[in-house]
DNA sequence: AACTCCAGCAACCGCAATATG
DNA sequence: ACATATTGCGGTTGCTGGAGT
């Protein structure tokens, strides 16, 4: 914290933890204390917060300013929709890290980890939920690998596609992404790479299968200034995130990199270019028909079109069924 | 129009880790 | 080295607004 020392001006601390119990204030947060709140940071920075809370007035503890900062109030939140990027990125780095907020936070700039943490529970534990399974069962881990996130990437794509054509220039259409994921903040990025979209982990022990292959995608050169004139079409570049580069035949990546089962693979691909090898075909046709129908009848904009008609059709078609 | 239900989100709680005196 | 304060994190709760009846 920087410049406090207000502790010295009000009397003991005891005192000021009295004072304090008295009269706290819960729940939400009015216009004043934001605003309170806000200037005080402006003119003190953070840091402190129990101190900060008094020195500034609010009658609030120490916690619960912190949070509302960090939450909503700071400049660079960002608030919204979270993206398909977005929600790609948290399933994958969910399947790495499990129930880590914070640090799945670290790498979406502007996302809270309570944003990160509701949007899992609202959203992602709904379906688990609607498939009757844990969200940490294997069956839904597997669902999420070889369902969610490829139609995730179709959508990307298709949306990116979608605004290329429309007549934008390549660079138009990676806007809004590419400010979502700066290469940022001298985080540790561990073992992920940034490419000039995506964010993706990189190859070696990641536990999705490797969808994401050892993808040689990285652009060290990104900064955030330049990131929106890049003059890769987003379409390539989101391909890039998920087929290697090196391939010649993209479609064939998944068959040959999928270390579940490449012989079973070889045989099949969904219509999407990926098929899940390592899950029970019925349980997934069971499964879609859960999604396709919205389950309980509540269709989300999250399972709408992740597995479609002519996936069955064309599933069936290769089993007989 | 009134009521109920429920999803989404903001905020709180408890605990563990870390910092400070 | 220890006690206490503070911070950070993940889990949970409760309020609110919109959809459905």
């Amino acid at each position: 914290m920087n410049s406090n020392n207000c502790l010295e001006m009000g009397g003991s601390e005891e005192d000021d933890q009295m004072n304090m119990m008295e009269d706290l204030r819960r729940g939400p947060w009015t216009v004043e204390e934001d605003f309170t709140l806000i200037n005080y940071i402006a003119h003190h920075g953070e840091g402190r917060w129990n101190s900060l809370a008094r020195c500034a007035g609010l009658k609030r503890t120490g916690k619960s300013c912190r949070l509302r900062w960090l939450n909503y109030l700071r400049p660079d939140v960002r608030r919204g929709n979270i993206t398909l990027e977005e929600q790609l990125l948290i399933l994958e780095l969910h399947s790495r890290w499990g129930n880590r907020w914070s640090k799945i936070a670290q790498h979406l700039p502007g996302r809270t980890d309570n944003e990160i943490k509701n949007y899992w529970r609202t959203r992602v534990q709904k379906h688990a939920k609607q498939l009757k399974c844990d969200v940490n069962s294997k069956q839904f881990k597997d669902t999420m690998r070889y369902l969610w996130m490829p139609r995730l990437v179709e959508r990307i794509q298709a949306a990116a596609t979608t605004t290329t054509a429309g007549g934008s220039s390549s660079s138009t259409a990676t806007t809004s992404t590419t400010n979502s994921y700066p290469l940022n903040q001298s985080n540790n990025m561990d073992n992920i790479v940034v490419t000039s979209q995506l964010v993706v982990p990189q190859g070696n022990n990641i536990n999705c299968g490797n969808i994401y292959g050892n993808t040689q995608i990285i652009t060290p050169s990104y900064t955030p200034e330049n990131s929106s004139t890049t003059a890769v079409s987003p379409v390539s570049d989101l391909t890039d995130c998920y087929y290697p580069t090196n391939q010649s035949q993209n479609q064939d990546f998944f068959q040959h990199n999928n270390p579940i089962g490449s012989g079973f693979s070889d045989t099949i691909i969904s219509p999407s270019g990926y098929f899940n090898p390592g899950m029970d075909f019925q349980t997934m046709v069971e499964q879609n028909n859960q999604w396709s129908d919205g389950g309980n009848g509540a269709g989300d904009e999250f399972s709408d079109n992740l597995w479609n008609v002519e996936d069955i059709w064309f599933l069936k078609q290769q089993f007989n069924m």
